[in-house]
DNA sequence: TTGACAAATGACCGATTAGTCATTAGTATA
DNA sequence: TATACTAATGACTAATCGGTCATTTGTCAA
């Protein structure tokens, strides 16, 4: 659907410039030639809005990240400033996103609105320390939490550069910078602050699984949008499983994973795994 | 004026829990137990009302650091450590205001609450860059600027932890821990990023002097607000000579160093160096 | 008790908002 | 061409907002 897309693109540019708020259904639908009549064909709600932009900008950088860590083939330094390089790109790239995000960070919208955010944030973290656990092994296994949090934090403090600064930046000669930096922090570091227990603890308590209600909503959406054939039967499929009950756990988990393979999919999959109580 | 107090008390727990565009003059004036009307004899706007609140606290950070770099005789590591915990303490203390800060970051407001922010911005660098030169002189003069965003991103990305889990943390140790990936950093670190031209580019264009109108109206403010008496007199000297154009330029630099002293009067000394055109 | 003045109130205003829905325009099929 | 259907419109609503001001309340000295 292309009138959703260029909804979300010039909706983008109004939320940076003025902030989420601030800006009216009213201005996004005239920047984007269209009556209001027509947004609300393609989105429920202003909320529903900025919910489908935080999936789209997350769940790219997560499966880059990923795709880097996983499957990469990069070794040690290599992989490190690769990693940072992408990242940075990705901010270049959505600058504007991340100008919201940096706005709105956290603005109490809505429950589903922070677990979102808190989702994503969990999966930077997993993959971030699967790639330190493959750099630096063992040896750092006492700071490594530690160490996450700074590698969180260059990347948030150089960030902000992107934002507030529109001038052009250096990105290879910043992701060097950073690979010393961590590089220099992993390997001397001796007084850790976050550890594994503290991880734990920030980690929000669980809400409930979602009802079966939200779930198919969130499927049917899915379906709408999806690309990949197999991915969309495969979301048909767990629509029907759902509806009928059978709790074939097996097939389901099957299913899980096919649909988990789409950047898309990335949130429902998690929903999924909460409903259906799986690991 | 206790009224005042009460409301900005009351409004930063609001603006904590919803940010400030969701918090109604309404839910202010219930939750301190006024009229509406009350409020505005108070304040004259809502705009007015978040203007206090961040020149009452960053004044105090800003002036805090300034204490413990320019004359709180610390050496080296300890001076550092102290820089950490000072800030650290802050932080907890004031943790609604950095959560609203955190929520409202730049949020495009009005120009004159970006500049004031951009202003107390800058008085933090140059209060770091001050300490960072005393700790470690000339030989890195390389990577001061590089390490001051460092320094700046280090107490971004921890801070985070008191905004969001409401755990008590040790401040000590997380001090301690701070200065060692300080101290790592600044001895070995070779690949800087952020340059002294980098951040000279970053400081905005300065705005215009300020006009007669607007400075009498934030002397006649503090006038109303300052405790101590010298502080008063001065200003009450430097709106006569504002009012009589004489411009002893002399007599007003003396005046300005005295009511800069006044944490409060901090954004007013910075206005009055602007209109007079001083340094 | 009275009168004068300041402090405080809350009903009210115009502006703006997200969201709705009766109506129209456009398009494909018979 | 007539019919059936979807896509699109924008005037409209109900609610909420920041801010105002005629009115009431409280507090003094005389």
């Amino acid at each position: 659907m292309v009138k959703k897309q260029l909804i979300m693109e010039k909706a983008l540019e109004l939320f940076a410039e003025q902030g989420f708020d601030a800006t009216s259904v009213q201005q996004i639908t005239e920047k984007s030639g269209i009556s209001k009549g027509a947004f609300y064909l393609s989105f429920k709600s202003k909320d529903e809005l900025i919910f489908a932009l935080i999936d789209h900008f997350m769940s790219e950088i997560v499966s880059n990240i990923d795709y880097l860590v996983s499957g990469g083939g990069y070794q040690k330094d290599e992989l490190l400033y690769q990693f940072y390089l992408t990242i940075l790109k990705n901010f270049e790239e959505h600058s504007n996103l991340a100008t919201v995000f940096m706005k709105e960070q956290t603005h109490t919208l809505n429950m589903e609105l922070i677990m979102k955010l808190h989702f994503y944030d969990k999966q930077i973290n997993r993959a971030i320390l699967k790639m330190i656990d493959q750099i630096y092994g063992d040896s750092i296994a006492a700071t490594k939490f530690d160490l996450l949090y700074c590698v969180k934090g260059f990347m948030k403090m150089y960030s902000e550069l992107f934002i507030f600064s529109k001038l052009p930046l250096d990105l290879k000669l910043l992701a060097s910078s950073l690979v010393e930096k961590t590089n220099l922090l992993a390997k001397h570091s001796t007084v850790p602050f976050v550890t594994k227990e503290l991880v734990n603890l920030l980690d929000l308590p669980a809400e409930g699984p979602p009802t079966q209600e939200t779930l198919v909503k969130h499927i049917n959406d899915l379906i709408a949008e999806v690309q990949e054939g197999f991915v969309k039967d495969a979301l048909h499929e767990l629509k029907e499983q759902i509806n009928k009950q059978t709790l074939d756990i097996l097939l389901i988990n099957g299913l899980v994973e096919i649909v988990r393979q789409d950047a898309q999919c990335m949130w429902v999959a998690f929903l999924l795994r909460r409903y259906f109580k799986i690991s």
